[in-house]
RNA sequence: GGUGCCUUAGCUCAGUUGGUAGAGCAAUGGACUGAAAAUCCAUGUGUCCCUGGUUCGAUUCCUGGAGGCACCA
């Protein structure tokens, strides 16, 4: 305890590394600060971005250009294939790899990205969970598909009445989650929680972008329809013979998805991303607006206040 | 110009045999520890077109008006 105590002290007082995180909800111009704040600070990107890292998506997930990707350095853009099993806890990993890396030679990283699960997985951590075979997550759809929803929750009851009196329990995809842990592990799930006590080597500073609702709804209207224009619906029709996969349960292809397979109208399918995407980025804010530690500017606030903000709290 | 029908939530509409109203969609609020652009929970927001009358009481019935639609001229 002692020697923890010491230790901690010791990392907080020689700290001098430091993660600018940028979150808001779609559309609202993170990529682009995140660019201009990595020029300024000549410095690299780590996106934190679900469907970003999929390189078979690129128009619909709004990644970031060529002339942007060549602008700054970016990771965890286009690094993986939607065949590839992936998840927060291995991107918590590999981030915190390659964070490791570029703190070698920068005191200052840039992360944006809209996933607040995995922003959170870098700058709060995740505790360890143990694998788990993933027939075990299967044979529970299975079973939620054939005997329902109560069957798997009063088998949570049974292995781990902690989770089952604290979680959303209707929600099928946490039930899942829990059961699989507890059954693969022959231990409840609620035993893994809180065990970790994260310290990161870095000091993290966010910066949220917020804006009238209105304006919000209406720069989404915008994209959805450039995302058209530039051949989203091409794209998303070469990824038709994936649909089934998790990574195309994303919005702006599986409404298309619907399209192909003949069950909506062209046009019902674009109004429907569009609605998706409003209703994705209130969630977005929802998620972010309960972290009392983002400094909120305005979406058309001047860098020079955003930077200013930023100096006087990098002391380097 | 005549006749008929319509006007109720942001939209499409239901309804009240007279006691100030409710569905779907849209929207809003929330949750979130390896599916997270996913998944789940909660919430009805209203000059019932205007005016006058009858009535204890009118969104509902009656008079007049406004707007819309259809048909006839």
């Amino acid at each position: 305890m002692v020697l923890n105590f010491a230790i901690n002290v010791a990392t907080n007082y020689t700290m001098n590394k430091f993660l600018i995180s940028i979150v808001g909800p779609t559309a609202i111009g993170k990529t682009a600060l995140s660019i201009k704040l990595a020029q300024h600070f000549n410095t690299e990107i780590i996106s934190a971005d679900s469907r970003q890292f999929y390189k078979e998506m690129s128009i619909g997930t709004a990644v970031p250009s060529q002339a942007e990707q060549a602008s700054a350095k970016h990771h965890f853009i286009h690094h993986k294939s939607i065949t590839e099993d992936y998840n927060v806890g291995a991107f918590e990993k590999e981030a915190m790899t390659i964070l490791n890396q570029l703190y070698e030679s920068h005191d200052i990283v840039i992360m944006v990205g809209g996933s607040g699960l995995y922003v959170d997985a870098v700058t709060k951590g995740l505790d360890d969970f143990p694998k788990v075979d993933t027939s075990i997550r299967t044979a529970l759809n299975n079973q939620l598909q054939s005997e329902g929803i109560s069957s798997l929750q009063d088998r949570l009851k049974l292995l781990d009445p902690l989770t089952y009196n604290s979680i959303a329990i209707d929600n099928p995809q946490r039930v899942i989650r829990a059961l699989e842990i507890s059954i693969g592990s022959s231990k409840p799930y609620s035993s893994f929680l809180n065990k970790k006590d994260t310290k990161r080597a870095f000091k993290t500073i966010t910066i949220g972008l917020k804006a009238e609702r209105e304006i919000i709804y209406s720069r989404i209207n915008k994209r959805v329809d450039n995302m058209i224009g530039e051949g989203l619906i091409n794209e998303a029709q070469n990824l038709l013979t994936h649909q089934k996969l998790n990574a195309l349960n994303t919005v702006g292809y599986k409404e298309l998805f619907n399209y192909f397979n003949q069950v909506w109208a062209l046009d019902f399918a674009i109004s429907e991303i569009k609605k998706n995407t409003r209703r994705f980025a209130k969630r977005q804010l929802t998620w972010f607006k309960k972290d009392p530690s983002i400094i909120w500017f305005d979406y058309e606030d001047e860098l020079s206040n955003i930077l200013e903000t930023l100096q006087k709290r990098i002391k380097l």
